[in-house]
Parts: structure tokens; C-alpha cells; sequence
DNA sequence: AACACGCGCAACCGCCCCCGA
DNA sequence: CTCGGGGGCGGTTGCGCGTGT
């Protein structure tokens, strides 16, 4: 990929400035967002529109949180990626003040990692076999013993693509309290999903399939 | 104290989707 | 129906900082 410092004579590029934030703030708390396009040269800032939208959503509005994240907003991450995959835009959606670059790279950087100490492949969140200590094996009864028992279930005929669906699937892990009990990670160790299709290539034409488990959502109990 | 290494995060790129003409 | 532009998203990169040697 290119470097951020590159090709710096039509447009800035890389770290903003502390006043090309202010400028970007003023505009948008005068105009509001939109029109990103037509923004940087109402602005008098010398960036793409793209990047004036992706430094206000993830560093400059009001509503982020920041720092560091929560162990139930962990805890949601990983319930929700289990169940969506790398759809950080809508996962993000459903922990306020975070954005989806925010939950994205904490996930590449602590929680991906966590899930393989754990024994846990991060991409399906299937337990990895030759992973396993012998002082803790995977026991599905000892999962549900903690109250929260994740189970097997055949890969539906359709993935779960529609938005309804998605925002179905979401709202069940909402609405029902257990879906957010303390998830005590070692039970990430019994998801059982059928084999999911990891495709290699372009992630977007993968995009159905790559809805890790897209079971009919009796992952939470 | 100096250097090497690893990690976290901000930012960019390219692709796709949606919508209006 | 087709096309083009804008917006949104996920993947990737590389800088800067902290830590270990």
C-alpha cells in the first residue's frame, strides 16, 4: 500500500493538524454532515472529502468515547463477531461511541490475539484442536454450567444476509439479558459452528458467506 | 544509553452499494 | 435500464511509542 505521506502536493496527507480539525469541526457544527464531497472546499481544507468523513467519524465527533473498552463491550464484540463476522460498521453500531476503525483495530490487537491464546481460531471461533491442553478441554457441559451454552447447529440453506435478519439476529442478543451475561471467554471454546467457507480472494465477493456461523441464532442461551 | 523489536492506532486505498439523472 | 457520482465499508499500511536487551 502507499504511503500516507505520499503525493502531498494536491492534497494533504497523513496526521491532521490540530487546525485542520478545528477547521473541520467548525464546518460541520455550523452545516452538519454530509456532502463530503463538496465539504473540504467549503471547509478550506485541502483533503478528500473521504478523509474529512473518516477523521470526523473516528477521531472528531462529539458522542466517541475512546479509551479503553469495557469488559462487557469486549464481551459484546466477540458475542457479535461470532455472529457477523468482520461487519465492524454494524457491530460498532451496537457499542455506542465506538467506531467500527475503533472496534476493528481493537479486535486485530487484543482480541484476536486473546481468542488464539486461547485455543480459539478468531476467524470462526472454533476451538482449535491441536490447540487444546490436556487441563482444559473443550467440555460443551461445563460451558453451560456457567450459564451460557453456545451450540451446534446446521448451516442453515440461506445465509444470513438479509438486514432484516441481521438486525433480527442483533436485536435477540439486545433484548434477551442473558445474551450479555458475564461471558466467561473460556465458553468461546465450545462455539461449535458447522465449517464455515473461509474464502480467500476478494473479501467482497465472500461477503454472504464470510457471516461466520449464520446459525439460526441459538448461539446464547 | 543505545538499539532492536513489537504493538497500537490513525489514516489511506480500493471496492461495493445506493440513488438520482 | 444504464450510468456515474457519492458515500460507506473492510483490509492494509506505516508511523510513533513503549518495552526489552
Amino acid at each position: 500500500m502507499g504511503k500516507p505521506g505520499r503525493n502531498k502536493q494536491a492534497k494533504n496527507q497523513g496526521a491532521w493538524s490540530k487546525q485542520e480539525d478545528q477547521k473541520l469541526i467548525d464546518y460541520i457544527r455550523k452545516h452538519g454532515e454530509g456532502c463530503w464531497s463538496y465539504l473540504p472546499q467549503a471547509a478550506g481544507l485541502l483533503r478528500c472529502g473521504k478523509s474529512c468523513r473518516l477523521r470526523w467519524i473516528n477521531y472528531l465527533r462529539p458522542d466517541l468515547k475512546r479509551g479503553n473498552f469495557a469488559e462487557d463491550e469486549e464481551d459484546l464484540i466477540i458475542k457479535l463477531h461470532a455472529l457477523l463476522g468482520n461487519r465492524w460498521s454494524l457491530i460498532a453500531g451496537r457499542l455506542p461511541g465506538r467506531t467500527d476503525n475503533e472496534v476493528k483495530n481493537y479486535w486485530n490487537s487484543h482480541l484476536r490475539r486473546k481468542l488464539i491464546n486461547m485455543g480459539v481460531d478468531p476467524n470462526n471461533h472454533r476451538l482449535r484442536q491441536n490447540l487444546l491442553r490436556p487441563h482444559n478441554p473443550p467440555n460443551p457441559a461445563s460451558a453451560s454450567s456457567s450459564g451460557l451454552q453456545i451450540q451446534a447447529i446446521q448451516k442453515p440453506t440461506k445465509p444470513l444476509v438479509d438486514k432484516e435478519q441481521v438486525s433480527d439476529a442483533l436485536s435477540c442478543v439486545e433484548d434477551d439479558p442473558c445474551a450479555l451475561p458475564d461471558l466467561n471467554l473460556d465458553l468461546t471454546a465450545s462455539f461449535h459452528y458447522p465449517s464455515i467457507p473461509h474464502v480467500e480472494g476478494n473479501p467482497k465477493d465472500s461477503r454472504p458467506l464470510d457471516i461466520a456461523p449464520s446459525p439460526t441464532l441459538l448461539l446464547f442461551q
